[in-house]
DNA sequence: TTATCACATTAACCAAGGCTTACTAAGCTA
DNA sequence: TAGCTTAGTAAGCCTTGGTTAATGTGATAA
């Protein structure tokens, strides 16, 4: 894995987030150039250059797609990542909306050895504090079975183990609900109007949740 | 304090390491040019820039000094760089040797909660695996009330804190002896011949070492 | 089946950062 | 004060990552 700058690097993490989101697995320049907040004809030009290097397949006019090296190289910085933010909030303890930023930084230090180790200090953790897969340094991705909390039925019982949604906004919110990774719910009711879904938690508390924060959180 | 590039910040460093290692305190363009592997003409560049954001005292043709501001920054690069060895030391186990390059890397990180937080969970450290004091948030550099271990008059007890020498054929030959930051000694005899000591460990055992080795252990 | 339009590419160019060489100026010292 | 060392200036190179304006492509709707 060769030495990429640290633009390089985010281009790469845009185009794998964005095949991930996509279903199809395939990328528009358009869609690159909005996420990374650049023009078109800016994305070209590095296009031709991780094509050159052999991490993503492009062919002028046609969608682009993260090559084998291309998504290794994408799982060795989502790993570097979400280690980072594992121990930021269990460690230094940041709060979950504080983590992203900082882990923005600190994914691309190189050295094999630091993040080896760092895994190996917070016990090989599985999910980060989002609750987002860590892959592993073959390239394994846990997978998780996990449901939306909007796809659980009225009486059935789960556990909060992921949220989608990363930002602070959303974060906030489910702090001011005291609602955190592992916290266990019992939907008690989904109203079809609008979606919210009327929940208890372990502290015999009941919150009301709007259909968007619904779909953003991931139980089991 | 601004936010400068990693080259800055590399000649910052630069500037306030030749300072406080040719006596003075007064640094030469030439100086920096060896320490940086550079030309002279790229340094008088970099000094005009430093210059104009206050962080050194320049004059043409004269020599060159920190500013307050410069030094805080300096100190606060410098504070980040052995609070990120001691990391990499104590809790990672990297060993002596390894921890500068990574370190080299990590004190570029910008992000002040990222390292109060950090030296708070290594229990606010005075001195990095070196044995270098490690500046504090306001400048402050804890002087070190270590000696050397050959300064120990026999019969002494002591702890050692540091080391001097940090290449590996030294800290082999500490391993050898089992000696390592903490260890309790007792200082049994002084050879006045070659300046070897006679030491007790905590497990008893007896062991000689030359001068050369008690000239580069730091005790209290 | 072709006209259209959104999308993608090219070309030319900009700016910052960090560097170089070649030449010139300063200032120390004999 | 000559001569050497040191430092500064000017001009310019290269890389990275960006821009705009013009042009090419290809899916699709009429």
């Amino acid at each position: 894995m060769q030495l990429l700058s640290l633009t390089e690097e985010n281009y790469i993490k845009a185009i794998y987030s964005i095949q991930h989101s996509n279903g199809t697995g395939e990328v528009s320049v358009n869609e690159i150039a909005e996420k990374m907040q650049t023009r078109p004809a800016t994305v070209t030009d590095m296009l031709r250059k991780l094509s050159e290097k052999a991490l993503i397949h492009y062919e002028k006019y046609k969608k682009v797609q993260l090559t084998a090296p291309g998504t290794k190289t994408a799982l060795s910085i989502l790993r570097k990542h979400r280690l980072w933010e594992t121990f930021l909030y269990q460690r230094l303890n940041f709060s979950w909306d504080e983590v992203h930023e900082v882990a923005e930084q600190l994914e691309h230090i190189h050295s094999a050895k630091l993040i080896e180790r760092l895994d190996e200090f917070l016990g090989f953790p599985e999910y980060d504090p989002h609750g987002d897969p860590i892959p592993k340094p073959n390239g394994d991705v846990p997978v998780s079975t996990a449901k939306l909390l909007s796809e659980i039925k009225s009486g059935d019982k789960c556990k909060i183990v992921a949220v989608k949604d990363t930002t602070s906004p959303f974060l906030r919110q489910l702090q001011r609900y005291n609602l955190t990774i592992g916290c266990r719910l019992t939907v008690l009711e989904r109203l079809p109007f609008d979606g919210s879904i009327i929940v208890r938690t372990e502290k015999e508390e009941q919150i009301q949740l709007s259909e968007k924060i619904a779909v953003n959180l991931l139980v089991l």
